[in-house]
DNA sequence: GTATATGCAAACCGTTTGCATGGCT
DNA sequence: AGCCATGCAAACGGTTTGCATATAC
């Protein structure tokens, strides 16, 4: 046996990730998850990026399964999803608040310090609602 | 002759418009744009909304007109196109920059009263860049 | 008369789903 | 064993496009 069932080791990051969304740790689950969170840094993916990142024949996920795997992580809560234009959808590790930017000529999505975002007043919400989130996305434009 | 092509008469808002935008006022673009603007007020639509608007045998546009017409109305900056879930494309009238109020229940756009959001603090755009357009979508769910 | 707009149907592209297979607990 | 996840291919829904026809200037 390569590994004892109860042996002592704390779990993996990727592992408790999952576990922490109720989510349990299949082969492709777990290659996707070290995609998106295994260097510790904020990703921002569409299905085809996370798709086409090291594919190679012992990573293979089938797409299909990357759009239910996101989709799934974010019904578990650990990601969630930004739209940003109208033909792809964004999905960002990075559950805190905060603005993003956007690049509108290669269509790149990425984080804007949310410590430089200031609303001083926002609207109210109207009768009988509540705001579930604000999104903020700050285009930008190559500079020439 | 009904109309002589000289006769004094101020150009109706349609079709001052659409000459603002530089473009032909064909029978379908008034019939698009006295849907959109004829009461003066401002309207969110999809494609497919504003093909089912009163698409009498008088008022017919078939539905690629209305996409094709809809992308030249912004183009010619008469309309922006606003994103706020991945699915459908929303547009809107209003070229001023202001909010969007987007139910979540009912996926309704409307604007949310631009005097009533103040950024005191933005963050710069990255080196090379400049800000095109900052986007404010407040998501409202219903309370129960 | 020439350039441009329209309409239809087919193509397109991102995403979802049905269903048979395979894996986790 | 039983439930849940995966993979493929087919279905789907919104949008775009090619091309023949019609319209504005």
């Amino acid at each position: 046996m390569v590994k004892s069932e109860n042996q002592h080791t704390s779990l993996e990051p990727i592992e408790m990730w999952l576990k922490r969304g109720g989510l349990r740790p299949t082969r492709q689950r777990v290659v996707l998850a070290e995609r998106l969170i295994g260097d510790g840094k904020n990703r921002h993916v569409t299905a085809e990026s996370l798709f086409a990142a090291g594919n190679d024949f012992r990573n293979k996920v089938s797409l299909a399964t990357v759009y239910n795997t996101l989709r799934a992580f974010c019904d578990a809560g650990l990601m969630r999803e930004i739209t940003v234009n109208g033909s792809k959808s964004y999905f960002d590790t990075n559950m805190t608040d905060h603005p993003h930017f956007f690049w509108e000529d290669t269509s790149q999505l990425v984080d804007a310090p949310a410590g430089e975002l200031k609303i001083s007043l926002l609207p109210d919400a109207p009768e009988g609602t509540e705001i579930s989130k604000v999104d903020v996305v700050i285009r930008l434009r190559r500079k020439f």
